[in-house]
DNA sequence: CAGGATCCGTCTTGATACTG
DNA sequence: CAGTATCAAGACGGATCCTG
């Protein structure tokens, strides 16, 4: 169970037809940790920047370049949070110039394969919801043509 | 890996010492849509969605009920963003009043997979990272009345 | 019942310039 | 090198009211 509900009810659910459906193992205790999760590594660059440090500790700079797009004030903003929620360490070596290695905690490599299996979810469905958008969309501008047409005879 | 980065290279990765660190199977193929996919699903109310409509179809004011919080409004837009995606099928019979129910399709269902193993490393973990926030917090203030005890003396 | 429309504040993100 | 500071723009989400 994946939910973050009010009724993480145990046994057998029942439709508002009454009609038993899928049982799950509710585990009530963890529905508000997965919204807070997704909160936190959800957002534009996380988990492009966990993915980076996957293959192991690296510089400020290395990051910059290798996370394509990110600027200088989000990969900060990224690392803090990531440093402050010990997924990611900070060591700073006071040498001139100054240098910054970020690396994984152990936490941090945990979360490595919760997201493998998102990243194989996404190769290999996203075919199918580019798909699924397309014929989306073609059924809306289908719609709306239909309706231009009643509403707008000249 | 689980990168959205540029050099998704091959085979040993060397850092910027040139000592080799941890070695990943690469697949650059699918960089981009981790990202993507996570813009998708980590807003703020579709895990909880999906999650609700994990235990079976459900009717959309049984959904608004479900999930804690959510409004008429969130909920509209979220469902037909699943909806777009194919994540999710509509169907409304024309009674009156009128019920539409909400389900998950197939692709919809493949991905509690992936959201459950997030949810378990979520449910195992949060306490860490709670212990970790509260840490760098302490560190912060502590940090910060260094400051002041050095730059408002009176 | 199941939305659609509107308004409006907040939070996030990006661009740019500056610094120890 | 590794950030910080500031500002502006846009996305996001909530509250409210309306409807077939």
């Amino acid at each position: 169970m994946i939910c973050c509900v009010k009724d993480c009810t145990r046994g057998t659910i029942l439709s508002d037809t009454n009609i038993p459906v899928r049982t799950m193992a509710p585990r009530p205790e963890g529905c508000r940790a997965v919204a807070e999760t997704l909160g936190r590594i959800g957002d534009k660059w996380t988990v492009m920047v966990v993915g980076s440090l996957a293959q192991g500790p690296m510089r400020y700079n290395h990051i910059l370049r290798t996370v394509e797009g990110i600027s200088q004030r989000m990969l900060t903003l990224t690392l803090k949070g990531l440093e402050q929620d010990g997924l990611v360490t900070r060591t700073m070596y006071p040498t001139i110039p100054p240098r910054v290695d970020y690396e994984l905690t152990e936490l941090g490599r945990l979360l490595i394969a919760p997201l493998q299996s998102l990243h194989d979810w996404a190769t290999e469905h996203r075919p199918a919801m580019l798909a699924a958008r397309a014929a989306f969309a073609e059924k809306e501008s289908e719609a709306a043509s239909q309706r231009a047409r009643f509403t707008t005879p000249k």
